[in-house]
DNA sequence: AGAATAGTGTCTTTAAGACAGTATTGA
DNA sequence: TCAATACTGTCTTAAAGACACTATTCT
C-alpha cells in the first residue's frame, strides 16, 4: 500500500511538502510539420526561457483532470471536451529532487496530441502561448527537453501498434493525411500504395465515408474521406522501416 | 513549466499538501508459474488485507530510488543492486483524490521484474511478505488491483517488442525457459521450433554460452544454455499469438 | 496536353505457422 | 527400450516491400 506501517502516525506537516504539477507536451500537425505547443517564462529561474505548459494540481483535481484544466487554459480551447479526437496520455514522473530549484516539486508528465490547432493564446495569465516546430524547439527550460523527446518518442512508438494516428487528424481526413501523421512523427518516407493496403486491411482503424471526397493539392484527383474507426490496438502493426544500423 | 505564474507567490503550507508514495508490482516467475510479491497489513484501512509494496517517498529521494529502497526492503534482498538482470520500470502515477481515506496520497507505480525469487520476509515492519501466485492475488487493498492489472497488461506488451523476458531469467539460462516466460505471462503455448527461430534469429537477443548445458527436467537432453545479449528491442516484434475474435 | 494527386494490381521477399523428423539423455 | 526433453529441417501461408500502371482533377 501506500502508506507505510511506520508512517501511520506521521505527521503531514512535519516535513517540507511536495508539490504536485503536471506538464504538457501538446504536439500537433501544422501544415504537415509536428508542433508542440509553449510557453514564454515571466520569472525566474529561466525567466524569457520556452517551457512546457502546465501548473498545479490542486486539492480536489487527479493529475488527469488538472492536465485537460491547463490544456484548455493554455491551447484556449474553451472547455476541452470540445476537442473531438482529443488523445491525453499520461507519460511518467519527474521526481528527482531539484528539478525545480525553488522547491520540491513532482511532475506528472503527459502527451497530448491535438487534430487542429487554433492559434494559441497565453490563457489567463500574461505569458506568451505559441506553437512552435517540434525541431526548433529547444533548450526548453527545466528538464522539458527530455519530457518533449519522451513524448515524441512514445508517440511514435505507439503509432506502431496503435490507432493512434487518427487523433492527429480531424474528424474526416483522407489516406494521405494519415500517411503524412507516420512520416512527419517517423521522419520518414512510406510507400503510398502499402500505406493504403496495411490501413484498409486492418478492420476498424478508418470507415469510408460513403461518396465524400477532398481536393488536397489544389490539383490532382481528390481524396476520399475517411473517419476514425473503433479499432484501438493494429495487429499485426504497421513497423516504421528500420533504420540503417538497425535492422531486424 | 511545473509553477504555474499564478502561484509563484503560493504559500506552500496555505493547502493540504500531498503526500508521494510509490506501489510496487514486484513480479517473477517460481516453478513456471507467475507470482506477486505482496504485504499484508496490519492496521486500518484495509486491515489483513493484502496489497502491493510500497511507502513514501522521502524528502532527498526521486520515486526511483523510493521505489529500489523499497524493493530491497520488503524482498528481503539487501541491497538491491546485487541482483543481476532486476528491471525496474515507472508504470504511471495514480493520483484520484479519494484514493486513500486517510490523506491525499500521490502514488508513482511501478513494474519490477525479478530472476529469481529469494522467499520474502516483511522488512523492518512487523507486516507479513509473501509471494503469492498471480492469479491468486486478488482482491487487493485500495486501487492495488488495478495497478497489478496494468502491470501485468504492460509486461506482456513489453515482451512483445523488447529483450525483457531475459529479466525474469537467471544470469544462464536455456531456451525452454526463455520460452517459459512467454508462456506463462502471455498465458498461451509457443510452437516451440518457430520461438528458437524467432530469438536465434534476432541478433544480441540471447548470446551462447559455449559449451555449457543444463539438464532440466531430470531426464532428456541437456539443454544449451544462453545469456542475455546487448540487444533492448526486438524488430520485428515477437508477437503473441492473436486470440479468438481479436484477429488481424 | 501535362502536371499533380489518388488509387489499383502484381511480383518478390521476408517472416511466421505448422509440423515431421532427428538427437541425447535418464530410468 | 522407452519416455522425455532438445534441436533441425521443410513446406505452407501471411504480410510487407517494390514497383508499374490506371484514374481524375486543375492549369
Amino acid at each position: 500500500m501506500e502508506v507505510h506501517e511506520t508512517y501511520d502516525k506521521y505527521d503531514k506537516y512535519a516535513h517540507e511538502p511536495f508539490a504536485v504539477t503536471v506538464d504538457l507536451a501538446v504536439l500537433t500537425l501544422r501544415s504537415g510539420v509536428l508542433h508542440v505547443l509553449l510557453v514564454e517564462r515571466g520569472h525566474e529561474p529561466y525567466a524569457g526561457q520556452w517551457a512546457l505548459p502546465g501548473g498545479f494540481v490542486r486539492p480536489d483535481e487527479s493529475a488527469e483532470t488538472a492536465a485537460l484544466r491547463e490544456l484548455a487554459e493554455e491551447t484556449g480551447l474553451g472547455d476541452v471536451s470540445n476537442v473531438s479526437g482529443l488523445h491525453l496520455e499520461q507519460l511518467r514522473t519527474y521526481s528527482e529532487p531539484g528539478r525545480d530549484p525553488r522547491m520540491r516539486v513532482v511532475s506528472v508528465a503527459f502527451a497530448a496530441l491535438l487534430p487542429h490547432a487554433p492559434e494559441a493564446h497565453g490563457g489567463g495569465d500574461a505569458v506568451q502561448a505559441r506553437w512552435l516546430p517540434y525541431d526548433a524547439a529547444g533548450p526548453l527550460a527545466f528538464d522539458h527537453d527530455r519530457i518533449l523527446a519522451e513524448a515524441h518518442d512514445r508517440v511514435g512508438a505507439k503509432l506502431e501498434y496503435t490507432c493512434l494516428a487518427t487523433a492527429f487528424c480531424p474528424p474526416e481526413f483522407t489516406l494521405g493525411e494519415l500517411q503524412q501523421v507516420y512520416e512527419t512523427v517517423w521522419g520518414t518516407g512510406l510507400d503510398r500504395p502499402n500505406f493504403r493496403r496495411k490501413v484498409l486491411a486492418t478492420p476498424g482503424f478508418v470507415e469510408p465515408v460513403p461518396g465524400a471526397a477532398r481536393l488536397t493539392g489544389g490539383r490532382g484527383k481528390p481524396a476520399a474521406l475517411y473517419r476514425a474507426g473503433t479499432a484501438t490496438a493494429l495487429h499485426p502493426p504497421l513497423l516504421r522501416p528500420p533504420r540503417e544500423g538497425h535492422p531486424a
